[in-house]
DNA sequence: CGGTTTTGACCAGCGC
DNA sequence: GCGCTGGTCAAAACCG
């Protein structure tokens, strides 16, 4: 597969600071009904240095220290090798996607709560989990289970504070989000019929 | 029975 | 070149 976007050369995610977590998304990112969990964006103004953000936000190291003082960060709006179109899944997909930095949006924010995977309206598929460094906690990867959407997210709790969950988001989401609408059709249904008067 | 989670193995990038 | 680390795969186990 060929990048769509890419015009060969590799070039390092020019980060910019975000004001999560309410980033707009084409679908939204999240669904109005969120549960228990609490974000936690900037409002806070903590900067958890305890947590590997450079490692987060940046694939593969593409993110120069000067950049440190900002936990919460996007990449690149760029569209990635993969981005938005869907993975044809075999091993040499695997090895190339590994030689490339990835460039697709990334941006990682931070929630208070009990449980790991916040739900987000999203339905998300769990294809692995690591042990990191300096981290008590393990990191678990996500992948968005609607076939065509390639978006994926990483879960890791902070060791230091062990109510904090970072979450880290990349790529955007090519489809509705089922839970939103589910909430909204019928909503939309009783509208569209009371507006016909 | 189909979808999801678990988990060990594999691979590539990076630093030394 | 080698070891470490992070990210992914894939088979088996699990679950509703």
């Amino acid at each position: 597969m060929e990048p769509l976007h890419m015009d060969g050369q590799e070039r390092p995610a020019p980060l910019q600071p975000l004001l999560p977590p309410l980033n707009p998304t084409p679908y939204g990112l999240f669904s109005p009904s969120l549960p228990s969990t609490s974000l936690q964006p900037s409002l806070e103004p903590q900067l958890l240095p305890e947590i590997d953000w450079i490692g987060l936000l940046s694939a593969q190291g593409g993110l120069s220290t000067d950049n440190k003082v900002a936990p919460l960060m996007e990449a690149a709006s760029l569209v990635s090798k993969n981005g938005g179109e869907e993975e044809k899944g075999d091993k040499d997909k695997r090895k190339s996607s590994k030689m490339k930095k990835t460039t697709r949006p990334r941006f990682a924010f931070q929630t208070r709560s009990a449980d790991d995977i916040l739900d987000d309206g999203y339905r998300w598929r769990k294809y692995g989990q690591k042990a990191v460094k300096n981290s008590s906690y393990p990191r678990s990867y996500y992948r968005c289970t609607h076939h065509t959407c390639n978006v994926k997210k990483q879960i890791q709790r902070l060791s230091k504070d062990t109510g904090i969950v970072v979450t880290t988001y990349e790529g955007i989401h090519n489809h509705p989000c089922e839970k939103l609408m589910e909430t909204l059709t019928p909503l939309l249904r009783q509208m569209q019929f009371l507006t016909r008067f």
